[in-house]
DNA sequence: TTGTAGGCGTTATCAT
DNA sequence: ATGATAACGCCTACAA
């Protein structure tokens, strides 16, 4: 047998008052007298009555649910969501995750979605097909919250949070300098993403600081994948004039230059160089262990959920400056010519 | 400038007719003339009119949500939840992940809350500390469909999908003692999940099946954690008569016993064997690479969104038989004491 | 074929 | 302090 949940009407039948004041009494409004509310209390207690939500959300438009679209659910991204999941519970909000695959045209899909579910806003990464930013600007012209954070796009005008991609890039790649190797090649990614470009201006910054000349046949660009980089690292150490270490932007593409690194039968750190970006906890693992850059991602998921819950309660007064965390570069065996002890 | 959203009230007033026809209209319906319908439709695009979801919650009280429980968003889980994903938003449902950090106050908190947001139903892995299976059982008293993937638990009837744990852990301990381990240990997970005690059955059988003796110092009950199977190992590598091979239920815990393996400055596979379960893709980059057991996460993901979706649809009538999905055995370098060419 | 009216569960406005 | 009523946007008997 399966009786429905009681609503407000039947604790008013039952007491034999009217919806208003049981209404009234649940919300503990100040105009009720004591009395009744306590026994509107009583029976919601007995009966054990819960707001309808749905009823709720039509009346108010308001679902407390956040959209969140990610391109994929890798290490760091997994990291930031359940960032960002931890501060919205905290805050009463809800949040439905939605994967773009990297794809434009899913990404566009989750967008109409969650929008038709009636999310109360967005907090986005975006993925690495996307290059038009219409779907995101038509919620923004909605006048619907939304933030962005990781892969943000200069394009897309909304609150941020991201690392500092640019000094990490920066930072890896000086260390490498400061090992003593001299021919420095990067894997980036692809190239509409700013996560790629920044990073890669990190590395070429660093190499003008230290005056070295900037090589394109060292700068490849490919998809963060460890099956790409795997060639992509085959291709560029048999070129004439190999280099002698690499910088990949993520560490799933250094896993992929490892295993070319490997198979060739190179040596690191004294064949070759190699640090990659994230710091995922397996590179501590490898034989050689390997450097990176470590990204406090669920820190960065957390701020994001933050920026949102203020910018949905200052709708009126966006602040769209960028929040850009800091990065910390882990040296590490596959990196570190120098005794350890020297360095300190 | 922000106006509001058409309603099927705006239509009816521009076009002069009933809010019912225009319902009638949008929604195909049988009696209406294909007249009105054109010119309403003609409308409808022209305004951009969109249903709004949470009216329609409200009077259908569904919202074509399904909350989806988990006790983390590791490797083998995530995969889980993709594969949940893809089925269910073919199906025209969206989900929403909860993670209760293997918390059993978080799980129930999970739960109410996804009720209160009126999901349609619950698609649930059970996390560790669960013992208790009420907040469920109110569930399913209230006739809301749910089903059970991954960790299921026997106490809880329900409609569930899983892998073949058993014959897994069969497979791996029987797959030592052909490669001519002797006393073989097994770190098993906590004790009061399913997942890990059918493995751990499955250890048993394949000693039993052997004649070997099964040696309660052999088994150790720990966390699903590297840092726990780190010092499990170092203990178990500190018997005087210690084991010379060890399985462990779960890949971040092989990774923990490979670090105490490497600690002690023992070999693999000569002087120990090691195998793993789920088969993440980072054993495989390991020096030396690490045997496990290979589980089809995104397949069984479907299927349970598949059962969901049935089991919804079937409410009088649930067919509470197991869906158990094969595994198999990936032998590496961790544990294959003979030649990769004699094997074949 | 079309329109009217009531209801889903709640809150807000206006009376009383 | 309490009650009646309209409204949120949609659907569906029932009536016309």
């Amino acid at each position: 047998m399966l009786n429905k949940p009681p609503t407000i009407k039947d604790i008013a039948r039952q007491l034999n008052i009217s919806v208003s004041t049981v209404s009234r009494a649940i919300r503990n409004a100040s105009d009720v007298s004591a009395e009744t509310k306590k026994t509107v209390m009583a029976l919601v207690e007995e009966l054990n009555y819960q707001p309808n939500q749905l009823a709720l959300n039509l009346r108010s438009k308001q679902t407390h649910t956040i959209g969140v679209i990610v391109p994929n659910l890798d290490y760091v991204l997994s990291m930031m969501v359940r960032g960002i999941d931890e501060v919205a519970l905290e805050a009463g909000y809800t949040v439905i995750i939605c994967q773009s695959n990297e794809s434009y045209g899913r990404e566009i899909l989750n967008a109409r979605r969650l929008l038709d579910r009636g999310v109360d806003g967005f907090i986005v990464s975006v993925s690495s097909e996307t290059n038009s930013f219409d779907h995101f600007k038509k919620i923004q012209e909605k006048n619907i919250p939304m933030v962005v954070f990781d892969r943000v796009a200069s394009q897309l005008k909304a609150p941020s949070v991201r690392i500092d991609n640019t000094g990490g890039g920066f930072m890896a790649t000086e260390h490498l300098i400061e090992q003593g190797y001299k021919r420095i090649a990067v894997l980036a990614g692809p190239q509409n993403l700013e996560i790629s470009n920044s990073r890669l201006d990190g590395y070429k910054n660093a190499l003008k600081k230290h005056k070295i000349k900037i090589d394109p046949s060292l700068i490849i660009h490919c998809d963060f994948n460890q099956d790409y980089a795997f060639f992509a690292t085959e291709e560029l150490l048999s070129l004439k004039k190999r280099p002698d270490a690499i910088f990949t932007i993520s560490d799933r593409m250094a896993l992929g230059a490892m295993l070319a690194i490997k198979k060739k039968g190179l040596q690191m750190p004294n064949d070759i160089g190699l640090i990659g970006f994230n710091d995922e906890p397996v590179l501590n693992l490898l034989t050689p262990s390997i450097s990176s850059i470590e990204q406090p991602s669920f820190e960065v998921g957390k701020l994001a959920a933050k920026l949102f819950i203020e910018t949905m309660h200052n709708m009126d007064n966006i602040d769209l400056s960028e929040r850009i965390i800091k990065t910390k570069l882990i040296a590490r065996e596959s990196s570190l010519k120098i005794n350890a002890k020297k360095l300190k």
